[in-house]
DNA sequence: CTGAAAGCGCTTACAG
DNA sequence: CTGAAAGCGCTTACAG
């Protein structure tokens, strides 16, 4: 606010409006502003002077256009914002921030995932990173487009897809420890709420039960019971809420259960205790992704923690590498660790549960 | 996956290089990426196909720099995001693509506020919009810089700042109405939890209440407690839990409690029922922003819905109107009605309860 | 240390 | 209907 009156008024839109402002050439100001050496002391002042009292900012494209990179790391987010795929993004701006990119995140619409990789790539950018769920081979033909044009990119948590640049939750460790914590509590008959469908992550996760219960020399077509098929899946609270409800008062009810996220297993919890059943006297409960929610509930929620920080650490990592040492980029899928975090709703099996 | 073997190799970068490889010239070209008239069918057929087998996309900087507005939209963020900010950014980018716009999402790191605008306007985008939480000083300046350069702009749920162009939902209106209900229901005492801070949407919240007991003849000072002051806040939740632990047993324990959001309520409403309190008969209590959390305590939160479809589509309709003609463009604030939404948590003031 | 000139990839009058 | 030419706002050799 300090500004001459007169400065306030002028809008300057180039290097040449402004170095003639300053009483420079657009060349000893593009020095200045590239931080090249060789420059009066004097002249490096001078120009930053003016430029804070005129707000003078160079044009980014025209900058690109001769030749800089652009510096923008294209985010391509699934259609719908998760609360962890927000969580994602959060540490992932942050992140990227410091790295010195900016952050253009942008959702696919349903059926226009390509329009936002062809987006980035008019932008230019350096690299994309994609978050959510995206239909493998659509994917995989991005991914094709991108690396023809160049462009480094990361797919975050989306796994068997082959060779390409990756990082991802090693799902299938987690419900491995998961299941193996069930069985060593003595629960043999396990109930899956929402753990279905064509999602990757899914696929993953359910692979990582059977092993377990495999490494136990149990079937785990015996083992497994999912109702999913039975109901329309909407809100997932409400959701674990109808699975809740229709496995409540079966004859050989499961004694434990694996939710496909904290919401739908605290739409469960909330319903079995509604009917009378006890956690984790009566039956185990485990949600997914460790959210507060998991706190919220009485007991607390058993819960896997995704390891966030972790994941978009190597995220970023893996694009900066790329993009800066164009080279010794070769395909590679980083697997991250995730945490259980065990709390009150795991507990040993029901006495009274009817054992196979 | 159809294309010639040969043009899946290429990498067009530019018209030049593309228009060479239809036979055409680079205006011919430009002028069927601009739509623009007096084309044969042919031409236009000849070039989409090409554009297709190639993936070529012309560059975005380039096209910018003679001219094209850049149809990019600067939304700058709070620093940290809160599940309504990512509501609110959610709608946001799937309203502003509908409308031909591209999101360009940036959080403001703690103290590089203006570099956020700074990118945005070095970037040329066609408008910027604002949400959550800033401080008014400074983001009266962000204003004034993007109204010297003629960049639209819209201030989302940030009220008090003037004549500028801003969309807020009226939180003064929905805190009388919910001030009104608890009255109503014979409640003279209310405590206030986690409702405190230098926030402008807390003060437009307490305006709201005050007013409302002022309607009712009541002394705000002898109706309202709070303990804010004495803990230090950390996660809603557990402030929730905090707070409503110091006011369970008080021998003049208010009757209904608001608090500033859903989170909060809920984590006085478990701390609350541990004590051995009942909700609705010992107490009321009332969340804020009707998120998912409110659908899951027993009994259900009564909540005040921010109605984020409504504020976004007029903060759309403001931007793209600013953007497409420049002149009638008077600084509004545009107040969007909140929607309180009543469930079990808010019953009439508890008989025992010590009137004033 | 500084300036004049070429060129990045587009679009758009202007001729044909 | 199509092409040659100018110019958008920068950066970067190249001279001085």
């Amino acid at each position: 606010m300090s500004q001459p009156a007169a400065s306030r008024q002028l809008i300057i839109r180039s290097t040449a409006q402004f170095a003639r402002l300053v009483g420079l050439s657009r060349s000893a100001v593009s020095r200045v502003l590239n931080e090249q050496p060789g420059l009066r002391a004097s002249t490096i002042e001078r120009v930053h002077r003016a430029m804070a009292e005129t707000g003078f900012t160079p044009n980014a494209h025209a900058r690109h256009l001769r030749g800089k990179p652009t510096a923008v790391i294209g985010v391509c987010m699934e259609n719908f914002f998760t609360p962890t795929a927000v969580a994602k993004l959060s540490v992932l701006q942050r992140q990227l921030t410091e790295a010195g990119y900016t952050t253009l995140a942008e959702m696919s619409q349903p059926g226009a995932f390509d329009n936002v990789v062809r987006h980035f790539l008019s932008l230019r950018v350096d690299g994309v990173i994609f978050i959510g769920h995206f239909e493998q081979v659509e994917l995989a033909q991005r991914i094709a487009q991108l690396a023809r044009h160049g462009t480094a990119y990361v797919v975050v948590d989306n796994s068997g897809l082959g060779r390409v640049q990756a990082v991802t939750l090693n799902r299938i460790a987690a419900m491995r420890e998961v299941t193996a914590h069930l069985l060593k509590l003595g629960h043999r008959r396990i109930g899956l709420l929402g753990l279905s469908g064509p999602f990757q992550t899914v696929v993953d996760r359910l692979h990582g039960v059977n092993e377990a219960l495999a490494a136990h020399g149990l079937d785990p077509s015996r083992c497994l019971v999912s109702h999913d098929a039975r109901f329309e899946r909407t809100d997932h609270f409400e959701y674990g809420r109808t699975l809740a409800h229709s496995f409540a008062h079966l004859r050989d009810r499961p004694t434990a259960f694996l939710a496909v996220n904290d919401d739908t297993a605290v739409g469960a919890l909330l319903e079995f205790q509604a009917r009378g059943l006890r956690v984790p006297e009566d039956l185990s409960l485990v949600g997914f992704n460790n959210q507060n929610i998991c706190l919220m509930t009485r007991p607390k929620l058993t819960s896997v923690d995704q390891q966030i920080d972790k994941t978009i650490a190597a995220t970023v990592r893996s694009i900066v590498r790329q993009i800066e040492q164009r080279e010794n980029s070769r395909p590679q899928v980083r697997l991250i660790p995730a945490q259980l975090v065990l709390r009150g709703s795991t507990g040993p099996a029901s006495r009274h549960a009817r054992k196979r």
